[in-house]
DNA sequence: GTGAAAGCGCTAACAA
DNA sequence: TTGTTAGCGCTTTCAC
């Protein structure tokens, strides 16, 4: 890498010259300004990023942490996020933590030691379990905001971006309801998370208020054989006419096994998910789906960071908690529009 | 964040003192590293990284550049080089190509300011269309190593990790053509990129030299309707028995049209697709598959780099290509065991 | 119009 | 054993 240093010695000017010169000062003469800027041209100079950061006190770069890149929700998020982030010259730092409180803390203190000037954020499994937040509180103590996404610590002031989880699953159960499903089954392997239990309470209100049967939910974990739960399920439960699956992949699962076992979707049954397009279209008929529009998430919470960094000193911005409305997509696994 | 100078005035020693004692250094008296690292413990000190870069001329830092994050395959292989990186002390700063040559260029230039020591890439799309390199090459000549994963260009000189595309292709084929198959067609929608290139070529190789059938490939863009475009193939093409599928979702699809369409699977048709272990159980059977062990091609990315990076002044190492082999995974969408 | 010098936080060679 | 100093690459204030 070429200096401005190496630069100066070249042209016989000082230092500060050539720095002024790049950065089109008025003090400098036209000539000199020329010269410079042709040399520089030629050697591809470029400024050094780390003496930038150094000297102006932040790094233009924004930690990341997330539970899981293979989860697609997240992975797009994380898309969103690094969008919004490179168009507004922000690099991102990611860190997985695997669902571990452990690593979640290490990025966290890996991370804050000049190397990013904030965080964007989805809390891991563990961390809610336990319901820890003081490594959180210490990070934004130590002048790092944090921005968190879909699963937040709901005790941390900071800013959020989250999605209308219990409502729309609410609305969603209506729908199935108003098709006349008598018996409307919910699927979950995030049973431990905060936006699977806003999930599960929305279902169930929906369910309770309408009265006619009870709740019946598969709780799976993550290591389980789904096709084989949901059979099981099936195989038990033989009148079930409706699904709501909460993640991200036991609604196709669930058509396929409904199928399989000789039932017709969505004559025979409805089944609606929380799923991104292309696993939606793994079925036939394809999954009707809520959509959860995790770029718009990633967006949100990368401008809420940015604008936080970039406020003046004097105008300390309140915390806000922004809710990225999802939208029901009908695919072909239920009778009506849902909407 | 607390400094080294801060410290020393607290404790009234000079900053190279308490900056030693932080290092263990012998030089120290007891007493003095003792009440140094009390106050760097009570005030959570932890030294500033950009300093340190900036001081070492080197960041610790990888950058990463993937043309997808929303592919499951590149998701993982991101994954094994996050947990590779992280484990040595390293971090990684994402980008994204989004397959596009422009943003490719631009973030290597973006990069290649003193934020990374080196580079690990999968080559973008349309990079690969135009057969452009000179910009991994300028790249390479300032210094930054680069390693190539999955998509690579041969021209360039640098450390690469590939998958034995072609032989697994052909391997596979021959099995379909051992279940006595009379009619394998291929499915891709990767046919621009070299690894489509080399599975085409695997696929045809094995037809060929069987020399009982035409090669018979179903070619799709990203944007079609796979269900539609895999649906018309089949009424078509009545007495197709096997497919080969060389991207990560025809293969469910097919399985699932064939359903449809009143064909048993595996009875009737055979299928075996690149994909991974989640979306392979998206099927009733499911995919037989080939997997690509992406988290290990992530990881031996890393290392390699690393390796490179750390490497004493005197020993130039020679470029390395290694291969990660795939491993065929019997599923319930094939007769016989492959292998 | 140009240059010298300080300083961002740190390490390390050298001095005391 | 401890402190002084220089220097990593840059910007910026202040002198000339």
């Amino acid at each position: 890498m070429i200096t401005l240093k190496q630069l100066a010695q070249e042209l016989n000017v000082s230092i500060s010259t050539v720095s002024k010169a790049l950065n089109n000062s008025e003090e400098i003469g036209e000539e000199t300004v020329r010269r410079v800027k042709e040399l520089a041209e030629r050697y591809n100079y470029s400024p050094n990023k780390v003496a930038l950061s150094l000297k102006q006190n932040k790094t233009k770069t924004i930690g990341v942490i997330i539970p899981d890149i293979l989860n697609h929700f997240l992975a797009k998020v994380l898309f969103g996020i690094e969008r919004e982030a490179t168009q507004r010259g922000y690099h991102i730092m990611t860190c997985i933590s695997n669902e571990s409180l452990e690593k979640e803390k290490e990025a966290l203190k890996l991370l804050a030691n000049g190397s990013v000037d904030g965080f964007i954020l989805c809390v891991a499994e563990e961390t809610q379990i336990k319901n820890e937040i003081e490594h959180f509180k210490k990070t934004i103590n130590q002048g790092l905001p944090i921005v968190m996404f879909d699963r937040v610590a709901h005790d941390v002031f900071c800013d959020k971006v989250i999605v209308d989880d219990f409502d729309v699953t609410y609305r969603a159960v209506k729908s199935l309801l108003s098709e006349n499903r008598k018996k409307i089954a919910f699927f979950s392997s995030v049973d431990d998370l905060s936006v699977g239990k806003l999930r599960s309470h929305g279902y169930k209100k929906a369910i309770l208020e309408h009265g006619q049967q009870d709740v019946l939910e598969l709780k799976m974990k993550k290591d389980d054989d789904y096709q084989q739960k949901i059979r099981a399920f099936f195989e038990e439960h033989r009148d079930v006419d409706g699904i709501l699956s909460a993640d991200s992949s036991s609604g196709v699962i669930a058509i396929n096994t409904a199928l399989h076992l000789g039932l017709k979707v969505p004559e025979d049954i409805s089944v609606i998910g929380f799923t991104s397009q292309s696993v939606s279209e793994l079925s036939i008929p394809k999954l009707t789906t809520i959509r959860q529009h995790a770029k718009q998430i990633g967006a949100s919470a990368a401008d809420l960071l940015i604008k936080r960094l970039e406020k003046k000193h004097d105008a300390l911005l309140d915390f806000k908690t922004t809710i990225v409305k999802t939208t029901l997509v009908n695919n072909q696994s239920t009778l009506k529009t849902v909407s």
